[in-house]
DNA sequence: GGGTGCCCTTAACGCTGTTAAGCTGTCAAG
DNA sequence: CTTGACAGCTTAACAGCGTTAAGGGCACCC
């Protein structure tokens, strides 16, 4: 008999794996059976670490919210353009990094304070930019939705970059729409580039909150 | 015994009735076999109707989309801004109106096609206005897109209008958020009033339209 | 050497979505 | 008036889910 001894587990290791393991199955076949048995233990030792299944699903989302932070390279000399890009792109990035990635992270809330940090941070640039806090998170937030919201939906039809969820086709929606041309049209743009459309669609916001707040 | 016989379901009554339950029991509650003890029958009967739960999940969308549309009151002379106003509005009203309502619209596929002639009828009104096909997807996706992201953390604080869910305070957050200042105040804006969040938001993605395409 | 935790296992619970098989009433064809 | 088809439902069962209760083994400390 092996004699080895596996390292006790912690919360991070089983975030981690956690999140590998949804990339292979996805959300619905995210167990936790299966993600005990890929870390060689039995489903209940999970409740050691975590009071329930949705803590464990926190822990994930606060990680992909740290390794988004780490990716994204923030400059405190960005305009505020700059940086209110970076953080959607950054975002949407770090979800489409993992199956369900969108739903994974809406439908949790962070642990901890770590992210309060670059909120803080965000949130002081654009104040010094000249926007009020109101404005400030009012645009922040704005983008943040939009972005959440294109993912969710991006992920709804494309599983993983690459990926196609089966379903329809946009040839056979077309053709349901036949009496319908510019909706017909619309499908081509909709369900495809979906990098483009995300990036006309985060202009938009920007555009938007330059405008409305009279601040270039 | 009562001789009565019930009239055969259908999968109207059937979305019907499950939205019906949705806001007595929220989406985790609302299981297949509840569904059949509201339509006094037995949970494997949703199957002559339904292939699967996701199929009753859709036609459930598909209704609520068409509640909305029915409680729209569109007019051709709109103005596209009225129109893109009214449809965000419309539908955040919509989703609001059931518990977990966005996570079940955004989870689903619309059935059928009749959405189809309220897209087309936005987009014939958005290309008169002068926006090509392009800007006038890309406009209505971004509106869409940011009404369904916020109405989905919305209603992760605040599943019925008028409750809120457990989990922690506004004061607790602002108490660990002690040494970040303006994220700490950030909080009560973005925790309470909404409504008045939402259509500044909403007045920046429209904004943003009027700036970049240079349509007024 | 005995006790006190930590970390995990075994066993079981009630519940879920789903399938297979069969029963019952309606209604049209012969 | 009977026969057969078929829509619409029931009963029974299955595998798998999240979760809880109880207990076992190992490390460390007095």
């Amino acid at each position: 008999m092996s004699t080895e001894r596996r390292a006790p587990l912690d919360r991070t290791r089983v975030a981690e794996t956690a999140l590998r393991l949804l990339n292979k199955v996805g959300l619905d076949g995210l167990t936790l059976r299966a993600i005990a048995r890929e870390l060689d233990v039995k489903a209940p030792a999970l409740y050691w670490h975590f009071k329930d299944k949705q803590a464990l699903l926190d822990e994930m989302a606060t990680l992909m919210h740290r390794r988004m932070v780490a990716g994204l390279a923030l400059d405190p000399a960005d305009t505020w353009q700059e940086r209110l890009l970076k953080s959607s792109r950054g975002l949407r990035t770090a979800l489409l990094g993992y199956r369900d990635g969108a739903k994974v992270y809406s439908g949790s809330r962070l642990t901890g304070t770590d992210h309060a940090a670059g909120l803080e941070d965000t949130l002081r640039l654009l104040t010094a930019a000249g926007f009020t806090l109101d404005q400030a998170v009012a645009a922040g937030r704005a983008v943040n939705l939009y972005t959440l919201g294109f993912v969710t939906e991006e992920q709804g039809v494309r599983p993983l970059p690459g990926e196609r969820r089966e379903g329809y086709s946009v040839e056979e929606r077309a053709r349901r729409m036949a009496d319908h041309p510019l909706a017909a049209a619309a499908g081509r743009l909709l369900f495809d580039d979906f990098d483009r459309q995300f990036e006309e669609g985060l202009a938009l916001v920007i555009a938007g909150i330059e405008t409305r707040y009279g601040i270039t």
